[in-house]
DNA sequence: GCGACAG
DNA sequence: ATCTTGTCGC
């Protein structure tokens, strides 16, 4: 797919935060999307590390949408001495270079993207799945396996079973989604161009019979794969 | 000052 | 993310 001119990711984490600050009202969360039966391709993208060998890999896998299967997959190795370091709330920054770096040798155009890591639910509103999705142009969903920011109630143990994620001043930010019986929910939030009730409905779509959506799924096996 | 803190 | 043993349930 092609990719748009981008900002640097080469920054201070103070210059990074600036950029946040920037970008964030160019934000657009309405749905691109009538009805989430327009989607035919989604793509998800996932990002392994190995600290031993000094490296990072990252992948995307795309699939046809809802039916599952997979028609692409595509990845990209980076070193660990370019990579940013971890910081809450700057994941963008260690993951959207390499990320970017595997969609671009996609061949086909996915109509949506899942990434691994919040979307608005993060405390400028501006995760990984947001950033991403500003900067590609694309819907994007961002889906994680933990929280960063916000508070919550447990959903009841239930697939499908949700609750809502919200910040300090009640606003909605994202649902806690039980994507299985039994096991911990996850955490989904819009990413860019995505409503959150399609959201959620796109991922318990992709969540057959595992917890993480096969879009992420996929992507991370690719990553232990690669590393 | 003390926790919380995507991957 | 990664480390790391056994263990509970489908």
């Amino acid at each position: 797919m092609k990719v748009k001119n981008l900002h640097s990711w080469q920054v201070s984490p103070e210059k990074a935060r600036e950029i946040q600050e920037k970008l964030r009202n160019k934000v657009v969360l309405k749905s691109s999307f009538k009805s989430i039966s327009k989607i035919g391709f989604i793509a998800g993208c996932d990002v392994g590390y190995d600290e031993k060998k000094g490296r990072a890999y990252g992948s995307v896998v795309l699939l046809t949408f809802p039916e599952l299967k997979l028609v692409e997959k595509k990845g990209a190795m980076e070193a660990s001495e370019r990579i940013f370091p971890y910081l809450p709330g700057l994941l963008t920054f260690r993951e959207g270079p390499v990320l970017i770096a595997a969609l671009r040798k996609l061949e086909k155009s996915p109509d949506i993207i899942i990434f691994d890591g919040q979307g608005i639910a993060h405390p400028v509103r501006f995760g990984l799945a947001t950033h991403m999705g500003l900067l590609l142009g694309f819907p994007t969903i961002g889906c994680a396996k933990s929280i960063l920011y916000g508070h919550y109630e447990e959903p009841v143990n239930l697939k499908g079973a949700y609750t809502f994620l919200k910040d300090e001043e009640g606003e909605l930010i994202g649902t806690v989604l039980r994507t299985k019986k039994n096991v911990k929910p996850v955490f989904v939030s819009q990413g860019y161009r995505i409503d959150l009730d399609q959201a959620l409905d796109i991922i318990l779509t992709c969540c057959r019979r595992e917890k993480i959506p096969e879009p992420l799924r996929l992507a991370h096996l690719e990553t232990v794969q690669a590393l």
